[in-house]
DNA sequence: TGTACATCAGTGAACGCGCGTTCACTGATGTAC
DNA sequence: TGTACATCAGTGAACGCGCGTTCACTGATGTAC
C-alpha cells in the first residue's frame, strides 16, 4: 500500500495548489481540500502535520523545482542573450503548462518567502548567477545585480498577472520573445 | 460631532492598511483593527458595513488615488521619456512615503482587482494612455500596448517587493533613475 | 434662553458558524516464523 | 503454506477557538421652537 500513500499525497498536493490558486490559502479550508481529493479531513492528517507546515513545504518544494528547471534551461548555452532567452522561454512554457501552480507561487510568496531557507536553488539565485556572468561579459550594464534580478522577475511575473486578469491575450509563451527582448534591452544599457 | 466621525474613520483606515500590510487581510481580524484604533469591534461597525466591503472600498479608494497622483506627475510634460521618468519617480516617492499602503495594494490586488470597477482613473489606464502616446511618437516600439504596460508595472512593483524582503538596499526612490532608464530601453526597441 | 427631541459614536456582551485539529476505531496489506 | 502481528490509510464524530456580526443600551452633541 506504499504506492497508494504516495498517490494520495500527490492528489492532495495537486488539489491544494488548484484550490489555493483559485481562492487563496486562507480562503481554502482543510475540508475543501479533503472534499476535492475525496477523503475525510482526518485522512488528510495522515499525510501532513498541519496546514501551515503543508503550505510552506509545498511552496518551498515547487519553488525549488522551478529554480531547477529554469537553471536546466540555460545550462550549456553560450552568451548572456541566449541564456536569458532560454530561461524566459522555459518559464513561460512552465506557466502555460500549469497556470494554477504559478498563481499559487505568486499568491503564497508574500507569506512563504520571508521564511524560505537559503542555499536551495531558487529562481532568484539562478537568475542572479546568470546576471553576474552577464555583467562580466559586458552584456549587462545595470550596476546593481539585485535590481537587475528584480527587473527580470517583474518583466515575466507581471505579464503573468495581467494574463490572469484577462488584461493580456493568449498564452504567456506567445509573449516570451517580446519579453526576452525587453529584458535584454532593459539590462543592456544604452550601448547595447 | 461630524468632525470626530471623520477622524475616527481616518484612524480606522490607517490602522487597517498597516495591519493588512503586516499580516494580510485574513490574518487581521476586526478585533485587531478595533484594538489598534482603541475602540470596541461594535464601534467599528458604525463606520463600515462589513469587513469585505471595507477592504474592497479601501483598495478601490487608494488605487484610484494612486492613479490620480501618477497622472498628475506627468501632466504638462512633453515627450514620452520625460513623462515616463516623472511617473516612475512619483511612484517611487509615494512608495517610500507610505510603504504599508503599497504593500496593502500589492497584497490585496489578487482579491480586489477582478471586481474593480472600470472607468475610474486607475494606474493601469494612466500608464496605458502614456504608452499609446509613446507608440504614436515612435518612442515605444513594443507592438502590444498591454504587454508594455505589464512590463512597466513589473519594473516598478518587483523592485518594491524585493525591497520588502530585504533583497534590495535603500529606498525605492534611490533606484528610480535606474528603473526609469531600464523601462525606456525595454520599450524603446533596438533602434532607441 | 430653555427645553424637547433626533442623531450619532460609542460600550459590553453575546450570537452562530466554520475553522484546524484530534479522537478511538476499522479493514486491508506487508512481514516474520 | 498458514498464522500472528505490525503498519498504514482510511472513517465519522467531536473538540475548542476565534471569527464576523448584532444586540440593547448610553451619553454627548446638534437642531427646532
Amino acid at each position: 500500500m506504499a504506492g497508494k500513500g504516495r498517490e494520495t499525497r500527490a492528489r492532495i498536493e495537486e488539489a491544494a495548489i488548484r484550490l489555493f490558486a483559485e481562492r487563496g490559502v486562507e480562503g481554502t479550508s482543510v475540508r475543501d481540500i479533503a472534499a476535492a481529493v475525496g477523503v475525510t479531513e482526518a485522512a488528510l492528517y495522515r499525510h501532513l502535520t498541519s496546514k501551515d507546515e503543508f503550505v510552506a513545504g509545498l511552496f518551498a518544494d515547487r519553488y525549488v523545482a522551478l529554480g531547477r528547471q529554469v537553471h536546466a534551461a540555460q545550462e550549456g548555452l553560450q552568451g548572456f542573450a541566449a541564456r536569458m532567452r532560454a530561461m524566459v522561454e522555459a518559464c513561460c512554457r512552465l506557466h502555460d503548462r500549469d497556470p494554477a501552480l504559478f498563481r499559487f507561487l505568486l499568491i503564497v510568496q508574500h507569506r512563504a518567502l520571508p521564511s524560505f531557507a537559503v542555499g536551495e536553488p531558487n529562481p532568484g539565485d539562478v537568475i542572479g548567477a546568470v546576471i553576474l556572468d552577464g555583467i562580466r561579459e559586458g552584456a549587462v550594464t545595470i550596476a546593481d545585480a539585485r535590481l537587475a534580478t528584480a527587473i527580470i522577475f517583474g518583466c515575466v511575473l507581471q505579464p503573468a498577472v495581467f494574463l490572469l486578469y484577462g488584461r493580456l491575450e493568449g498564452g504567456l509563451t506567445d509573449h516570451a520573445p517580446a519579453i526576452a527582448g525587453a529584458i535584454l534591452r532593459a539590462l543592456g544599457g544604452p550601448a547595447a
